[in-house]
DNA sequence: CGTAACCTTGATTAAGATCAATTCTCGTGG
DNA sequence: CCACGAGAATTGATCTTAATCAAGGTTACG
């Protein structure tokens, strides 16, 4: 694993390279295939992880089988850092277990997995790394409010098109150095997750794919998205 | 302001009475009557806040005017601290906007203020503060997922089960010295402001506090809910 | 090819939102 | 101390959305 790979990580982009030599030696590649498991929500509470490359989706199982995404993680961003954090003496003596469960959702994804005590040891004499992970979570603090007001009291239509709208922003914002002026999202989790992710069911979801469909907004086909009216998509948000 | 009242505030718990001191030299203290804004989501973002006494809800307006709560802060935590954490630099230099609306809640509410500024200096240079803002942003990370997840699986009467049993459990905690036996929860904020919390609306509420009582669960009687059958009210979370 | 996983469609049902109208509660001033 | 009025809470009737149940259709892959 290269100084590069690992600075693209947001929370080690400002490591010194001694710093990041001693990561090196603490963490650990692991490589899953789509469905695999990463852990379970009854495993002790080991670290946390850094998605390298693919996605993985955070899960739980309500008493009744019903399956719930909490969160979906792509490239170069984190999972399971909560536990770590809420008493960190407790995480290290693995008084814990993951919150939920945690699968690969795409094939040679790979992860980072940080354990507990050495990472502490390190954040705590480094505040730079400190607050790196503090506007980490403030982040995702955001993004779950956000999320919450979605499902409260926007229908699942509505739903749908903030979602399509907020993924086109960030392909388009990653890609931008290609300047690739295709209208296409590509969906890269099924649309069985998404309907869980976005707080309904797969019938549900379909239905509403059509409905945007019909009005001229997107138009889908399989697991690419064309926007063919993106002023249309976003007053749909509103 | 004592120190000791300073020291019950679980983020400044931990630091020194020099550190302290430097505190009180930069915070201010304001106080609310019930229905008073604290800030709008238009003002310009000057720092976040502690509750010292009272109540705070944290609301933003739907396009169509409607309501949604996102968080109730009671006694010693914090809010508005997220877009500090997001950017700094932004936050500092007035760059932001408050992320919602703020009101107190309840007559004689005491916040404290806390400017982005010194209060920033002041953590980057205490790897202690900055865990304990970790710890407090892991454990609102944790609330939220737990109320997604009710939201999304959970039907209004389950919600309104959780809600009780949650609030009926702090309460005994903090009032435990006392041992009062009785089985009484208070609720400390108005009927629509619950439904507003829980994702739903006032009649639903209603009708949900209803059937719970008639299950012979609780007992509602106007702010007091006689908690009648624990073993019921847990079973009906579940 | 064949099979399993994934997705879509249709019919029905149930939960909760909306609309409309009372009733309750409590603070204020006569 | 009572009457008034405003906001809060409840109740009822109706309507809408989305979940459920059931059946086909598609796609991907060995």
């Amino acid at each position: 694993m290269q100084y590069q790979e690992l600075r693209n990580i947001f929370l080690l982009s400002e490591l010194s390279s001694e710093e990041l030599d001693s990561v090196k030696s603490f963490v650990k590649l692991k490589k899953f295939n789509k469905g695999d498991m990463i852990f379970f929500d009854t495993e002790p509470y080991l670290g946390f992880y850094v998605v390298i490359d693919g996605m993985v989706k955070i899960y739980k199982i309500s008493r009744d089988g019903r399956e719930h995404i909490i969160h979906l993680v792509d490239k170069y961003n984190s999972f399971a850092e909560v536990p770590l954090f809420e008493n960190a003496e407790k995480a290290i003596s693995k008084e814990f277990v993951y919150p939920a469960n945690a699968m690969a959702i795409v094939d040679d994804t790979q992860v980072l997995q940080i354990p507990s005590k050495p990472f502490i040891e390190l954040i705590e004499s480094n505040t730079k790394l400190c607050m790196k992970m503090l506007t980490g979570f403030a982040k995702r603090l955001r993004h779950l409010n956000m999320h919450v007001e979605n499902i409260t009291l926007k229908d699942v239509s509505k739903r749908v098109a903030s979602f399509i709208l907020t993924e086109y922003v960030n392909q388009k914002k990653k890609s931008s150095s290609f300047q690739n002026k295709n209208e296409i999202l590509y969906l890269n989790i099924s649309k069985n997750d998404l309907a869980s992710y976005l707080g309904t069911i797969p019938e549900t979801l379909s239905r509403s794919f059509k409905k945007i469909q019909e009005d001229e907004i997107i138009e889908v086909k399989g697991k690419n998205i064309y926007i063919k009216n993106i002023r249309k998509l976003k007053e749909l948000c509103a």
